[in-house]
Order: C-alpha cells, then structure tokens, then sequence
DNA sequence: AATCAATGCTCCATCGATTGAGCATCGATG
DNA sequence: CATCGATGCTCAATCGATGGAGCATTGATT
C-alpha cells in the first residue's frame, strides 16, 4: 500500500529563520516563549508561530536538552502492566508528572533483575532527573547506579535502604486483613481456624510484612498460625495453583479460611478451587492484598485490601517537588474493601 | 532524612580521555563498539571501558542522538493502562521493541483527544521514528502530524485511513462470539431471544463492526435483533450500569442473554446485575469482547473473545521492519474463550 | 635508502537549540 | 546637537557524541 512518503527533512528553527527573514536565536526564543523577555517584537513573534504551525515544526529535544542543564524527564520502571495495582501506579505518574510540565518515561520489566538494570542505565542515558523504582527485585542497585550517574531515586511500592521508600503500610494492612477474615469464619463457619497464607515471595520485604501483620492478627484473635499454611510461592498464577494442588495432592489438610498475596495469585487460587470442587458450591472465606473490580464481583464475599496509588503518588511527587524526603521510609495506609461496598 | 548527594556533574567522554590520556573521538568509538573499524588497540579499549565502568559512564544520549542520522526510538500511545487488553499490548510492544534494539516509549492518553496529540507531538520532539496509535479517537490527526513532522505512523486497535492498521477481525469475532452466546441461550433457557448490546461507542469503528456481527449473527439464527436492546453507552463501568439501570427503570423488558462490549463494561454490567438481583441466583446468558481471567472465574458460562495481540504485535513489528504494510487494514482473527477453558 | 601499507591514533566540523553579549536604530531629554 | 535609555534584533559559543579526513610511526619490501 502507498501512503504519503515521508517527509525527507525535518524543519528546524533555521529554516524557519529563512522563511521569516529572522535568525535562528529568534525563532528559538519565540518558540520556547522567552520572546518577552529577550525583547522581540510581538509582530515577528506571531509571524514565527505562524510558520512554525504551517511546516508542521516540532522542536528537536534532544539538541534542546543537549543545551539546557536539566531535563524535566522523570523515568518509572515497573514489574507488569498484568494487574490494577500497576496499572493505576503508572497512569497515575504520568498524570501527574504531566501536570508539573515534567515528561514522563516508563518502562516495564517483568520482573527480571538484569532487564531492570539494563532500563535503568537506558533513562539515565536520556537524562532523568529521578527515576522512580516500583516493585524492584533490588532496588539498591538501582539507587547506586542513578546515584553515580548524577540522577536521584526513589523507591516504591518495595523499598530500599539507600534512597527514600514510598509503600504500602502492609503490616496495618495485612493485620486488618487477616481480622476481617477471620471475623467472617466465625460468622460463616462458626469457628476460627488458622488461615493459608499464599502468594509473593519470602524475600521481599512486602510479604514479610504481610506475614508478620498475619500472624498478629492470629495471635490477637488467640489462634497460631499453621507454618505449614503459609506459602509464599511467588506471584505468578501457575505458582499458586501449583502450591494448593501440591499441598492437596499430599493429603494434607486445607483451611477454612485464605490469605492471598495479590490479585494475580488470587486468579490461582480460585481457579484452583473452582477447578478441584475441594469447597463444593461454597468458596472458602478469603481476603486478598490487592484490589480488582471482578474480585468483587466474584462472590463468595472475598475481602480486599487496596493499596492507596494516589497518596502513594503524592507523596512521590511531594519528593521530587521539593527535593527532599520528610523520612526515610514513608507507609501508606491502604483502604479496605468489602464486597459490593464500593458501589 | 540525608541521602547521599547526587554528583555535581555527569562523567563526559571529554572526562574519560583525561583519565585514559587519549582523545574524545577514541573514547567514544571504543564506547559505542566501531574501534574496531576505527583502528583502535584492543589494549586501549580495555583501559577505556575500565574507565568508564569505574566512573559510572552512561552516553548522554541526547548529544549521540542529535549527531546520528536516526534514533532508534519508537512510540506508541494508549488509552488506558485499565485492562488486560492495553496492558498485554504495552509489555509486547515494548518487549518486541527491545528484542530488535528499539527504544520504546509509550505513554497513556487517558481518551482524551486533546491529550493523544499532544502526546504525539511531544514524542516527534523525541525524535521518534514511528509512533503507534493505540486505540486512537482521532488516528487521522495523529497520522498527519506524523507526516509532516518526517515520522511514520500505524494504527493499532482502532483503524485509520492514512496510516496502516492493525485490528481485531471485529465482525468476525462479534459474529462468533454472538452464535455462542444464542447457542448457549437455547441450552440453558431452552429458547432463543435476542440478545442486548451494551458498551461501546456507537462511532467507534470497532463498536460498527461488532454491531454488524452481532447482527449478521441474529439473522442466521433466524432472530431479528431487537433495536432497543442496543446500548453502545461508553466503555465506563458505570456507563454500562446506568444504562441498564435506566432500562430497568422504565419498565421496559430486559433480556434473557447479554453481548457486553469490553471487560470495562462488563464491571458495570455485573455489578448492576448483582445488586439490582434481577436475574436472581442465576446470571443472564452472557458473552464479552475481550478478555480478563477473573471473569473466566466469574461463573455462570460466561464465552468471551480474546484479541491476539501477540499476532497484532507482529504485525506491527513487521511493518515496523520492512517499512512497508501488505495491505492499508490489517483484521487478525481474535481467540474463543469459554469458561475455564485456558487452563 | 626510498617506498608503501598497515597500524593507531587525533583533529575538527557537525547535529539543532539556547543564551549571554553586543550592535544598530529611534525618540526623548538636557 | 550630543547623550541616553529603550527597543529589536544578531552573533557566536556551547552542550556531548560522532565520524570523515588526515597525521605519525612502524615494519616490510624493492
């Protein structure tokens, strides 16, 4: 198929000089509005604009950020688009670093340390001036990198111990969490007893948390937790799914009541339920730390944490607004969701 | 909280010739891999890259790009980072842009169409080589500021009549979708009625096409579509459930099957039909353009079509590589999904 | 000894926009 | 009429990386 051709050359501000029998430093002044200030008429400058409309120009930053000392880019690395959470994250950044005349870059890197580190050494090579790391496997490595590159960091979503850490409260979190289900067993079933855990990884800090907030919620409601109840089998719905049949499979026994780590295990999780009958036509008293519209949807009066993206986002825009962090590690309250209440 | 200070000033390759007691011009063809061809002693190269190691050295790549003939940056704009669909679309798309040593950036333009263009003026300000419109309100806007700006464009999702595009098999999968739907009506309700259309933009190519097969589908089955039954409210979930709630309040019919127009409408339809609890414990017969896994778990059958995107994006990566489209519409059939049927 | 190719570099113009410094011109003022 | 401030612009250096052209040096060849 033909479609009109390219156009071979780019219009810069010394063809349009040309055309408006100017020099290219006016031009250059009346595009990027500093006309006023450098004394150029309001004739020449409207007839620039003009100009500027007709050839289609668009300025070439990389030789405007070439000359000028910063670059108003802030770059983002993210795990997954796969989910709400960093979905919402990402739309949210970009909302608001539009809104402070800052264009932002993001990227996304599955999860894989080495494709994390490749993208963060690719935006300091386009100059951000803060790059923001969501959900790092190392997040350290990341902060060492912009710091000898000459660019700031910042943590979120998981933190780290050399550049200010945006996350979630997950202990208060997960705490109320792990209540909330088991004030729902009582109701439905009766009785409490422990709950599975299931989901995320032991090594990152999140799940720690989780885990910690988990088990005191246990305690409080005088119940131990099972340790054989608690897998943190990674994200991945497969893991998930995997882990409950294992555990199915060997005979051992399952709870009345789960814990799961994120929406995407969540997806694991019932499948696997759905999949097995192990429940019957019930589904079994569940929570899960994370937030999607279907989960509420599902039934079964599954209780849900969301985490708070747009205080999150405050407080990293607050950072980079002001340059500075009021504390190293800064906790979120997330909100708590019960079926259908969000209507 | 004191972090440790940035660096006053980044490493050039003006600092490294310094330390290595060479010129600039070596430095950087050591760096950017033509000393070879440049004669340059593998000895120095070695000491070079040491350098630059050490010295924590990233390119500033807006001085290589302003030098270079082409950048190497692709673009691409989406409406939302809400769904599985734009979100699979987004990690491809920056996965396979990698893959051939591309730089993608990729921003989200919320459906506003002042904000699609103005994104894609910014990204010709970045050089961009091609830029992709996802989903575009207006992807002929976005076509000839591509033009005359000397960059390329292809529409992806939604198509355009100036630029290639690349979009679902819409009829196709509505007509599909739509049998399914009919066939599960006569099982279950142990009759045929027709169905309702809800979601979508009546203007939008896509909602056409759907429409068209929607329609197509009822003649075959011997059914005529009911006009009144078609609501192409909006993608909002809460578009969808105010429409049906409106319905319902005027007394009119409701209908024994349902064709829901995306995943984000389905949100609002679901949830209008849980709590106004006129289907009863039972769900209407339902089937969704597009696909999300929870509403695989959802219940109650639902029959869903999945757009390809990995077959979209290799389309686009091969107009991409050959510079050239086979033909100006590019429809890849979508995928059947019927319940719990991708396990 | 002169010639030549190969080796290993360096020099410098260039990409396009920015900006401090400076040069005309003009009308007003003493 | 000389001076001055205001007005409206232009000049040229600069940002950092790139790559064509070219310059020494070395070793081999006639």
């Amino acid at each position: 198929m033909q479609f009109p051709p390219r156009q071979t050359k780019k219009t810069t501000i010394y063809d349009l000089a040309e055309l408006a029998g100017t020099s290219a430093s006016a031009v250059s002044s009346v595009l990027n509005g500093t006309w006023k200030k450098r004394r150029i008429s309001a004739k020449l400058a409207e007839k620039v604009t003009r100009l500027a409309q007709e050839q289609g120009y668009a300025v070439n930053m990389q030789a405007s950020l070439l000359r000028r000392e910063s670059s108003r880019i802030v770059g983002m690395i993210v795990p997954k688009y796969d989910n709400r959470y960093f979905g919402s994250i990402v739309e949210t950044f970009e909302t608001m670093a539009r809104e402070r005349g800052l264009f932002p870059i993001v990227t996304c890197t599955r999860r894989d340390p080495e494709l994390e580190v490749e993208a963060a050494r690719e935006m300091l090579g386009y100059q951000v001036e803060w790059l923001i790391a969501t959900g790092a496997t190392d997040p350290d490595r990341i902060t060492d990198i912009c710091t000898s590159a000459g660019a700031r960091s910042l943590n979120l979503d998981l933190p780290g111990s050399r550049a200010p850490s945006i996350i979630s409260d997950n202990f208060a979190g997960a705490y109320g969490l792990t209540r909330r289900i088991l004030d729902n067993c009582q109701q439905r079933l009766g009785q409490m007893s422990p709950l599975m855990f299931v989901g995320g990884r032991a090594s990152d800090h999140n799940t720690g948390e989780r885990l910690r907030g988990f088990k005191a919620a246990h305690q409080d409601a005088g119940l131990s937790p099972d340790p054989s109840f608690i897998l943190p089998c990674g994200y991945a719905p497969e893991k998930a799914e995997a882990a409950l049949e294992a555990r199915w499979a060997s005979g051992s026994a399952m709870p009345g009541g789960m814990f799961v780590n994120s929406t995407i295990s969540l997806e694991g999780v019932v499948h696997w339920i759905k999949r097995s009958g192990h429940y019957g036509q019930d589904m079994p008293v569940m929570g899960c730390f994370d937030w999607d519209p279907f989960v509420t949807l599902l039934g079964g009066g599954i209780e849900m944490v969301r985490q708070d993206v747009p205080a999150m986002l405050r407080a990293v825009f607050s950072i980079i607004d002001s340059g500075e962090a009021p504390e190293p590690i800064i906790k979120i309250p997330p909100i708590d969701m019960h079926e259908m209440a969000e209507a």
